[in-house]
DNA sequence: CAAATTACTTGCAGTCTACAAATTATTTAC
DNA sequence: GTAAATAATTTGTAGACTGCAAGTAATTTG
């Protein structure tokens, strides 16, 4: 199939298109390290930053500015003291909540004009690349 | 389907880096405009900023780094003396030619592991879900 | 033809990025 | 047990990306 290239970027382009949109406040970059912590336990930095596939060193200045924000807390960890644990704030949660939630509506509104099977299928099928593309 | 999110969220890092890691020497973003540019037929430079969501003084300054890289030319429209038509270079072609076969290669890995009716669907689905979310 | 509009560029300022080097804490080796 | 190596994070620096406001030049409108 050749026809593989179009959609690629298309549905990149959408998909960015619909993160971005959904984010009033921060950047696409730092929703998706609110939403990496989201996932994790009380991870350090090391982790989220490599989960996020991003270098150390601007990782470290995008958990300065989110913490200023209010949006993440680091806490030293007691076993290891070069290592600060990563948790999202109240506030942090909230807005993971409000921009999965805005992101979920528009995608629902996409699939809304599909019939169950059809949407069913989609789902799958996204479900199934995702997991054979995880980890490049 | 509540399932959407991480789906979403896994599926948008792995397209952005395989189209990241599909570059070489341009950026995510050069590469999306070489993209727009090689889909369509002498556009202007708004028709492109606008194709790749791009404010136009952002895009003036990314088509004066890919001309300065003879990826893109620039010629003033006869008609509209405001105006330039943009155009690959040869080597702007080749450029997007290597980075769709590499983007191509690597969706197709992934595909491999399934049968032809599990890639079939995928890649249907795809196709569903890039027209729907077309234009948000 | 003067005023408004359009296509594009430039000034500026803020954000994002990553390499190199620094800092602090821990582990390893003798 | 301490000096050297390693590890986790931060800071210096410098370049790329972004978009708003203001500028320039060409065209359209009244």
């Amino acid at each position: 199939m050749d026809k593989i290239i179009p959609i690629f970027h298309s549905l990149s382009k959408s998909m960015n298109g619909i993160h971005k949109s959904s984010c009033d406040v921060i950047s696409i970059v730092q929703s998706s390290i609110l939403y990496e912590i989201s996932l994790m336990n009380k991870p350090s930095m090391q982790t989220v930053a490599e989960a996020a596939g991003m270098d150390i060193t601007t990782f470290s200045r995008q958990i300065g500015t989110l913490e200023k924000k209010g949006l993440v807390s680091r806490t030293p960890y007691e076993g290891d003291r070069r290592i600060y644990l990563l948790s999202l704030t109240g506030q942090g949660n909230d807005m993971v909540v409000a921009i999965n939630g805005t992101i979920a509506a528009k995608m629902e509104n996409a699939l809304a004009s599909m019939n169950d099977f059809e949407r069913e299928t989609v789902l799958r099928s996204m479900h199934v690349l995702e997991e054979r593309l995880r980890g490049n």
